[in-house]
DNA sequence: TAAATAAAGTTGAACAATCAACTAAATAAA
DNA sequence: TTTATTTAGTTGATTGTTCAACTTTATTTA
């Protein structure tokens, strides 16, 4: 019966996608705590991208994250006022907010930084490389089925 | 834009499953809202146990959902607002909640067991079977991995 | 049986996602 | 040049997740 195997479907898809993000993501915050270290899988994804461009712009991060402008809004704000990081108005677009690392936001990233990659090691353990290839692809295939129209 | 491609292209995995994730929940209450109807993607996962299960705990909706108590508390009192459950006290052990479909609950159930087919198909697009069942199979034993200590 | 402990739910606070409505600045069109 | 439109970012409201602290009811255990 279609119906039956549609739900059947929909409750191992949508429930493992969505119990996975959030066990992952308690266990990225916890390994972080445990370290001493106080960060948010989000305020993570959203730091690496910092560090990474420099100085990038909220609209940057928020395509680079596949985050909604808003989310950046709120991240950005929650960084900054643990003084990680500072805006500053783009000096030719004063529409732009340029976000910066602090040398706290520095540090925290090359604190972080292995514990991203201990989370990383607990996450894909005994699972073997052509199997986590195949789930990036299909993670990736279902991004692109699912981008807008 | 092709910058973004290549962006995906190097994206890391808990990048990948938290964007699919919100993809996903972003989509699903799309096609419903496309519907006329008003349902969000938590909603569902937990009204689709209480439909199989007829008089679930908030216990049991929480270890079969895979979601904190406080979460299922909470999306039971949106349920119960829009009139689709109630909240029966269990007779012999005065601590439990019965969370019981409305007439109006069973109704929606059904109206959105479509919805969630076609959200399934627009997922699940041009990707393989084989691949699927690859997909899955990691997803559940990252929840295994990631299963307390 | 009385006291300690465990279990089921709730509440508050902090953080994040989404939508809609908004401000301010830049660009396009008239 | 003036007006209209687009773009970058913010704010408010609603929903969901997590943690810690709490209430109420059951179960242990001393």
């Amino acid at each position: 019966m279609e119906n039956k195997d549609s739900l059947q479907f929909h409750m191992n898809m949508g429930k493992l996608i969505s119990s996975v993000h959030n066990m992952l993501t308690r266990r990225f915050v916890q390994n972080a705590h445990d370290a001493g270290l106080d960060i948010s899988l989000d305020q993570w994804m959203v730091l690496g991208p910092i560090h990474f461009h420099g100085d990038a712009s909220q609209k940057l991060l928020s395509e680079f994250c596949f985050k909604d402008k808003t989310s950046i809004t709120r991240i950005v704000n929650t960084l900054e006022k643990k003084n990680l990081v500072v805006r500053v108005s783009d000096q030719l677009d004063h529409r732009v907010n340029r976000v910066i690392l602090t040398n706290a936001g520095k540090q925290l990233f090359n604190d972080v930084l292995p514990i991203m990659n201990k989370t990383k090691k607990e996450v894909s353990r005994d699972i073997s490389e052509s199997d986590i290839e195949t789930f990036k692809d299909v993670l990736t295939k279902i991004m692109s089925n699912l981008e807008n129209e």
